[in-house]
DNA sequence: ACACGGTGCTAAAACGAACTAGCAAGCGTC
DNA sequence: GACGCTTGCTAGTTCGTTTTAGCACCGTGT
């Protein structure tokens, strides 16, 4: 509990001028409103000595902002993922010299509304909302009264602000290609079920997923040899559906709709002393880190959250910088798709 | 950018009394300065109906404090376990009526600088100050003039303020005799040589690791069969090490460093068609999530990042409230051991 | 009739900075 | 020597709340 804060009134005491020179000079506007060169050196010489550092709550009381942004998520458990769009939106931030609150809700809508409350009695300048499931929700209310991006939450109809997305159409696409390219036609999907109706999960990135890949296989005359749908997207699961698909014989590829089914796939297939890409092919999607370590490394599609979380925070923080200069024009708004690159690893094998 | 928020002028104005009365309804102290039933019940009355909620900016101004909280970590790419951390900080944190500004420097000590400078600006009232790598180093200054947590990372000496660690030495010790109470004598190590001072890395985790497992070894009159020190605790890492021990002949049992060494121990095992638990008996540390995908699980003595980091606010928010009633009393300190427990799973076999 | 003690509320001073309006001194002009 | 213009700085208000000191009224006792 060592010496406190020094306040503008000590620099403006020690450098024996008033508080509000101090003031105008440590904030740039001095030489404005004609403060002379030798009174403003004296100024930012003592303030540099005492280091003095401007209170950040007082200046966020007088100018009612306070470069501080909420980022509240509902993160499920499973989430690395959360952690890396976190991180993405703080490093953002910080460029910009916002500073982030984050929050955490695991899906309670109650506390959600306790946090966003919290967080707007602090003044935060803006909101990112996040959720790692993508899937259309209700938005709480009194968004509207703070600037608001929505990261990885997808609505129906027009929300009024910006939303980030990954661009998973695309990336079942690639996914879809990868293996068509490769010359491989017997393809099984261990994830969701052969047709658009069968997806059988609340995500929306699987309805995205399957479209993209489906619309590849359709233009190359083709159609899923089988597919499975699963709730979980776990190891064990993949490893359950990639027996039964084993059980009817050696299937050319498989695309799982996360790394973990994939790596179930691989458990599957390596038990039965069959071979990664040689006898089968694997395709995934996330690109999380076991992707790297599974033997052969797996090529998958990769959820670029981090990227995410950044663009979520930049293009905040350009509302809420437009909004100051614009008080009266539209709010921002529209939706951003992030592109899913392919991280190309050996679990694909040509076919002639 | 709808209507303003409220204010208590609004709110007095509204009930007919003056700022301060409606203040001191509001906070509770109406009786304890005899403000009439009547007048109490009419103010919250309308501060319910005009929806009131007090600017925290301004109370915290005018307190001093912000029922708030700074989370820095290092955070190196790597973690999954940083997000745990995080997580359990701010929850205990949202608990007890605290948020949390949540920052990364990613190991850059400049930045770590500025990025306390500006929370200490926002007038925290107190950081966790958090590492993922354990290993001594020293400390920013200034830290004395807010209370301050250190969470997963040691010093040496008294750094004169509470310190949350993982116990590693009897997680070392728990390992290490799941190994031995199972009759197994032939102990390989991947991830530390088989000496204390061979552990080549700047871990304080790993020296702790061994000379727990080293204690109950020697206890049984044992010592490690052979010992990899490795610098990047990595899968391909652990692949080579399992393939230097296989290649000698089939240990009885291999204590990995961390679950993503035994993963790569898992792959060199399988590919030599050897069989986990039945041939060779493996046990990890950190109960990472691949730990239960593995086939068969991996038993492995857990890091409890998410515990640590509650734990850490906690105390930080035990010692800013303990501060604030005695202002002059200590500084709270000590280290706070937080036990790692066994994961048993599958990955240890029996032997007589 | 007058001090005395309660009762019930309020005025005003913080907190630390930003910012508007404007004052005083110096100088030139006619 | 009165007027205006520039130059260089400052007093004072504001942001929204907390908190202390104290005012005004009423009833009671002497």
């Amino acid at each position: 509990m060592a010496r406190k804060r020094v306040t503008l009134a000590q620099v403006a005491s020690e450098a024996e001028v008033a508080v509000s020179t101090a003031s105008l000079v440590l904030s740039g506007r001095g030489t404005e409103v004609r403060i002379s060169e030798k009174v403003q050196e004296r100024v930012r010489a003592t303030a540099a000595r005492l280091g003095y550092r401007p209170n950040a709550v007082s200046v966020g009381l007088r100018k009612g902002s306070t470069s501080t942004l909420a980022f509240v998520s509902d993160s499920v458990a499973s989430s690395r993922l959360a952690g890396e769009m976190i991180k993405g939106a703080i490093e953002a931030a910080r460029d910009r010299g916002y500073m982030v609150f984050v929050g955490e809700t695991g899906g309670n809508l109650t506390l959600e509304r306790q946090l966003l409350d919290a967080m707007v009695d602090r003044q935060v300048d803006g909101i990112v909302l996040a959720s790692m499931l993508t899937h259309g929700r209700e938005l709480p209310t009194g968004l509207d009264s703070t600037p608001t991006v929505l990261l990885n939450i997808a609505v129906d109809g027009d929300p009024g602000m910006p939303v980030v997305l990954p661009d998973e159409l695309q990336a079942g696409r690639d996914a879809a290609s990868a293996l068509v390219d490769a010359g491989l036609t017997d393809i099984h999907l261990i994830g969701s079920g052969p047709r658009p109706e069968d997806v059988r999960t609340i995500s929306a990135a699987a309805h995205l997923r399957l479209q993209g890949i489906l619309e590849v296989l359709d233009a190359h005359g083709l159609t899923p040899s089988s597919g499975h749908a699963i709730n979980q997207w776990l190891p064990p699961e993949g490893f359950r559906a990639a027996n039964e698909i084993l059980d009817a014989g050696t299937p050319q590829a498989i695309v799982c709709f996360n790394d973990r089914l994939a790596m179930g796939v691989y458990q599957a297939v390596q038990a039965r002393g069959l071979r990664i890409p040689e006898d089968v092919s694997v395709v995934s999607f996330d690109d999380a880190s076991i992707a790297a370590w599974l033997r052969p490394g797996l090529t998958t599609v990769a959820l670029p959250h981090r990227i995410m979380g950044k663009r979520a925070a930049e293009l905040l923080i350009d509302s809420i910088e437009h909004d100051r200069a614009h008080p009266d024009g539209p709010a921002a708004t529209g939706v951003h798709l992030v592109p899913m690159p392919v991280r190309v690893r050996e679990s694909i094998r040509a076919h002639d």
